[in-house]
DNA sequence: TAGACTGTTTCTTATTACGCAACGCTGTTT
DNA sequence: AAACAGCGTTGCGTAATAAGAAACAGTCTA
């Protein structure tokens, strides 16, 4: 641990939090001052602060501490405020910087995808025109990414509504083969767009999932046709899988 | 705060991170120093120490702190090692197969609920924001299904400290009318909540007693009043009286 | 370009949290 | 029954430590 800026008791403080989160039957003071080899009294004033706080609670009849309901107050108010779009960022800005590639973020919002993100290879562009703008999701690399990992009943009643309409003459329009479509994608992990919503265009997508599991969210690397080569889509892969993974990760997925 | 055993660096530091809660968008160091008149170093040196264990973000950009994602780690061991929650599990999933209805399920706490699970129909969800709420026990189900067992003097003080706040035009503010409604629920072994909380949400509740006979727990079915009807109610009951004394079983009670 | 903001760092002072030791208390051992 | 050993808790003097004032290094604004 960096030893800079830290105020000792508060570190202190966080250490015995971590002790005590260690051990579901919880810990006493002497344990915990012998642990990490400070004096009792420390620990006790520590544990009195944090308990004060409901951070740590005191078992009535063992004496014993174990960690308090506060946890789950600070818990909801941060999975609340967090909001994808800024959580994403710097992990798309880097993507962005690794694949020298066109980076999409779009949101799952009724039954089709809304960019609300874009990168251009090493710079930040200010204003994208595409930001904002609703594409389906059946043509779609991120679309497919999502619906891959929806409720199946839920994207039976998508196609249902929406079909499956033809953008370029490599769409899938058949609705068996799209559902076998997206049990590959489940199974590999990530999506492909092949040119189905615009000709000349080659996608590759993954999922973001929310704190609940939800696909509630997808990005993708896009690029012309003749440069996404077989070679160059394997190239690709693990960075936008592993990038996916990483913003699910900060939006509280575990 | 009252007692004196606390240490301050450490109540501070505390105190920074529930100010930071209470800001989605995160605060900087001089509006934390101005809120809480200390300065700006003591300030700054406990978000360092707080940034360094993960507990407080900066924002690259902004340079403003927002909370961190150990909260949600902890959190995660908090609610392992709550044995009331892994030993209702099941039996929850159950209730809400049967009923294919929101199932809560919340621990009694310093005078309030707080939520510790949620299923929902047929799926188990993951850590849902709702998980670390907490509710007034006055206008909650599970509230008053807890209420009603706790030993009298316990209620009474507790109805002194928090009074009976209005959240619907529902809630009972009237003190002679809660305590005979706490009457009723315990000659019902079940409580009822009627928008006494949220309009428009109807509860049914059952307390959870541990091997001592408290009741530490509660759980409720609940669903939007239109389809709440009493014959729904009565439909509903002996599933959910059911699950309240298997649960109390499985923790120890007699 | 000057100014008003940030967050960060430095340095000095006395505040403050630390460690020591003793206190009740409980349960066990002799 | 009595002595002991363990616990969490408390009081106290001292020295380490965290707090504050002010300067620094950036960024954005006008």
């Amino acid at each position: 641990m960096e030893r800079e800026n830290m105020v000792k008791s508060v570190s202190r403080a966080l250490d015995i939090i971590a002790l005590v989160s260690m051990k579901k039957e919880g810990l006493g003071v002497t344990e915990i001052a012998n642990q990490m080899d400070i004096n009792k009294s420390s620990v006790y004033r520590i544990l009195s602060t944090l308990a004060q706080y409901g951070y740590i609670e005191q078992n009535a009849d063992s004496g014993r501490y174990r960690l308090g309901y506060t946890f789950l107050d600070i818990s909801s108010k941060l999975l609340d405020s967090i909001d994808i779009r800024t959580e994403a960022k710097p992990y798309l800005q880097e993507l962005g910087k690794v694949t020298d590639e066109v980076i999409h973020l779009v949101v799952y919002d009724h039954d089709e995808v809304v960019y609300i993100e874009k990168f251009e290879g090493t710079e930040t562009l200010r204003m994208h025109s595409k930001v904002g703008r609703r594409a389906p999701m059946h043509c779609t690399g991120v679309g497919k990414a999502i619906l891959a990992y929806l409720p199946s009943a839920t994207t039976e009643d998508i196609i249902h509504r929406k079909g499956l309409p033809v953008h370029t003459k490599y769409t899938i329009t058949d609705r068996a083969n799209f559902l076998s479509e997206l049990e590959a994608v489940k199974q590999r992990g990530y999506s492909l767009d092949l040119q189905e919503n615009e000709v000349g265009i080659t996608c590759i997508a993954v999922p973001i999932f929310d704190h609940a599991g939800n696909p509630v969210a997808a990005l993708s690397v896009s690029g012309p046709t003749i440069r996404m080569t077989d070679e160059r889509i394997e190239e690709l892969k693990p960075h936008v899988l592993e990038t996916g993974s990483n913003i699910s990760k900060r939006l509280g997925y575990r």
